[in-house]
DNA sequence: CATTGGCACTCGCGCCCAGGGAGTGCCAGT
DNA sequence: ACTGGCACTCCCTGGGCGCGAGTGCCAATG
C-alpha cells in the first residue's frame, strides 16, 4: 500500500468528522463544501485512493462514502488529537462521582453509570480478578439461628459479603472465634492463594480434632473460594436505542445478546487490562459477531496493590472519538486515585 | 349492552386462543376451520356482533379481527379457566428457585429471574415497603480506620447493609457499644416507626451528654433513614426484544423507557399489594402510556410479619394468559412461604 | 501537472398503478 | 337460524418510472 499523502489523511479525516455527527455516507460536494479547500472533483479523485486502499467504502454506486473499520483504524491512530478534557468538565464529572459514592452506591457501578451518562453509550467495568486480590480480613456476624453474613475485607474500594446458612446454631463467640482462625490462615494472602491454604490447613492435625476450626475454613470456601470470573457490569444498553444505527432491529438483537451474555465482552476487557493507556477496538478487530459495526473503547485502572481492572464503553464504530477517549481514560484515572 | 350468549363466548374464546399464539388478526374462515363447528359466515354475523360490542377490532375492512383491551378483559374475568400447574412443572420451578437460593443470589432478584425464564417476558419483583418492615436488629462491623458496615436485620429474608464512612476512628468495642445503643432505641419497631424513634432520643438528655450515642443514632439515620421507595427489580427486560409485536421501535423505545424509569411501574404494582390473588391490568387499564399493547399481570406475596410485596410479569396484551396466571400465583406462593 | 468544470452514468428511493388475495357484509335460499 | 354465494373493500406485492444524489472520466486550464 502507498503512503498517505497530506491530503489523503485530510480526506479521510473529514469523512469521519462529518460521519461522526451525520451518520450518513458523505459526498465529495459536502466535503468540499464544509471541509476542504478543494473542488468536489478532486476530492472525488483523492476519495476514490481511500477506497482503492480500503479506507473508505461506498455502500452503492450512487451513495456517498463511509470509513470502514480500517479507516476508524487509520484515523484513530493517526489523525486523531485527542483533545483533553476541560477542567470544567472534569470537575464536572469528579463532582458526579464523587456525591454518588456519598450516596453509598457501589463505586463499580457508579464508575459504569457515569461513563454511560456523559458518553451516551453503554458503561462497562470489570472489576480486578479476585484471584488477585489481597485478603485484608474476614468477619463473621451473626444474623440468626442459622443464619450468618461473612464479610471479605480486601485491599480494594468494594466490601463483598455473603448471607450463608450455617450448620449450627453458633454464638455470637463461636462465630468470633471461628473468623479468628479464618484469618489467621488467609490474611495477608491473595484470594487465588487462599484456596489452597485452606486445604492445607483442613489437613493439619490442629484442625482434624477442632470442629469449630474446620467448619470455620468450610466457611471461607463455599463463600468465597467459587467466585471464578471478575465481575462485568454493564449499565445503561438500553441507550443503545438512541444511535440510529440500531434502527436496524436485527443487529441490537445480536448486540444485545452479547452484552447479555457477557463471557464474550468480558474476554475482551480481560485482554485489555494489561495494556497501558486507552484502548480502541473496532468492529471486526474483535473477532465478536454482536461486535461488527461497534466500537469498544476502554482503559485500564489499578486498585488496591496492584490489582488492575478495566473500565470502558461500547457503542457504534461511529461515536465521537475525541471526546470518548479521553474521557474513559479520565474515568479510569477516577478509579485509580479513588481512596475509600 | 346485550348479554353475550354462549355462541358470542365461544367465537370471542377462540379469538384469543388463536390470536395469542399467531399475533396476527383472525379471520372468519380459520375460526370456523380450526375451533368451531360453524360456518364461516355465521362466525362472522357473531363477530360483527363482536365488534360492535367492542370487544372485538378490525385493523381495517379487509383484515381478520383482534380482541379489544375490553375483549382481553372479559375473556380473562368470564372465559379463562386457568389451569393449574403440573406438579411436575410446580417442582421444576420450585427446584430452580432453591437451587439459586443456594447459591447465594438474592431471593427477589432469583424470583424475578425465575419468572421471566419460564414465561419470556419481563420479571418484576416490588420489595415490601420498608416503612412497614420490622427491625429486629443492627450490627456494626468495623472495615477500616474510618469505614464501618452497618447491617439491618429484618424480619425478611433479605438483610441490608450498608459501607459507611465514619466520623473518627471508632474501635470495634466502640462500634458495639453504639450497636447496643441504636438497638436499645430500634429493635421490635418498623423502618418506619425508626425514624420518629431516634429522632425523640436525640432530644433526650442521656443522649445530649454522650456524644457516642448520639453519633451511632445519627449513623441509623442516614444509613436507612431515607431508603424511601421500596426496592422494584425488572428482570430481563431484553426478551421483550423476542416479542414480534416490537418490531415496531417506536413501541418498543416506549416501554423500554417506562421500564427504566421505574415510578411508573413502581406505582402499579404498589397499588396491586392490597388485593388477593392474581391481578391482570390489561393495556390501557393503566393510563401508563408506555403500556399499551401491555399486560402487567401481579401477585401479592407477604413476607416476615404481615409485609407485603408484589410480583409480577410485563409482556404484550397477547400473551398466554393460562400459563401466565397460575404462574405468577405460583411464584408468589413460593416467595410467601419461603423460610430463611 | 495538479486542479477543475462538465457530463454521462449508475443506482437507490419514492411514487403510482394494477393484480391477487384475504376477509368482510349482505342477501336470498333452505 | 344457518349457510352458500357474491360483490365489495382494502392491504400487499411487484413492476415501471422519474428524480436526485453521487460518482468516474475527460478535456480544459492556470
Amino acid at each position: 500500500m502507498t503512503a498517505l499523502t497530506e491530503r489523503h489523511q485530510q480526506v479521510l479525516r473529514a469523512v469521519v468528522d462529518d460521519h461522526v455527527v451525520s451518520s450518513q455516507p458523505v459526498g465529495s460536494a459536502t466535503l468540499s463544501r464544509r471541509y476542504l479547500d478543494l473542488s468536489p472533483a478532486t476530492v472525488r479523485n483523492v476519495m476514490g485512493d481511500l477506497e482503492r486502499m480500503g479506507l473508505l467504502h461506498q455502500p452503492h454506486t450512487s451513495a456517498g462514502r463511509v470509513p470502514t473499520d480500517r479507516g476508524f483504524r487509520l484515523y484513530v491512530d493517526d489523525l486523531l488529537k485527542v483533545r483533553n478534557l476541560s477542567q470544567r468538565e472534569r470537575d464536572r464529572i469528579r463532582a458526579e462521582f464523587e456525591s454518588g459514592l456519598d450516596a453509598g452506591d457501589d463505586v463499580m457501578r457508579r464508575a459504569g453509570h457515569l461513563l454511560s451518562a456523559v458518553s451516551n453509550l453503554v458503561g462497562l467495568v470489570l472489576a480486578p480478578p479476585l484471584d488477585e486480590v489481597l485478603v485484608k480480613r474476614i468477619e463473621l456476624v451473626r444474623l440468626g439461628r442459622r443464619r450468618a453474613m461473612i464479610i471479605l475485607i480486601t485491599d480494594q474500594p468494594v466490601v463483598h459479603n455473603r448471607v450463608v446458612r450455617t450448620d449450627a446454631d453458633y454464638t455470637k463467640a463461636d462465630l468470633e472465634k471461628m473468623a479468628r482462625y479464618l484469618n489467621e490462615t488467609v490474611s495477608g494472602c491473595t484470594l487465588g492463594e487462599m484456596y489452597a491454604r485452606i486445604e492445607a490447613q483442613m489437613k493439619s492435625d490442629r484442625v482434624q480434632y477442632d470442629r469449630l476450626r474446620a467448619r470455620a475454613l468450610r466457611l471461607g470456601l463455599e463463600a468465597f473460594g467459587a467466585r471464578d470470573e471478575g465481575a462485568l457490569y454493564v449499565e445503561e444498553a438500553t441507550r443503545l436505542l438512541e444511535q440510529p444505527e440500531f434502527l436496524d432491529i436485527g443487529r441490537m438483537k445480536a448486540l444485545f445478546r452479547t452484552l447479555e451474555e457477557k463471557s464474550q465482552i468480558l474476554a475482551l476487557l480481560r485482554a485489555t487490562i494489561e495494556s497501558e493507556g486507552v484502548n480502541v477496538l473496532i468492529g471486526s478487530e474483535s473477532e465478536v459477531d454482536g461486535m461488527q459495526g461497534c466500537t469498544l473503547i476502554t482503559s485500564r485502572y489499578t486498585a488496591g496493590r496492584g490489582a488492575a481492572g478495566s473500565v470502558g464503553v461500547i457503542g457504534p464504530t461511529r461515536m465521537d472519538y475525541r471526546r470518548i477517549i479521553p474521557l474513559v481514560g479520565y474515568v479510569a484515572n477516577l478509579l485509580s486515585r479513588h481512596r475509600y
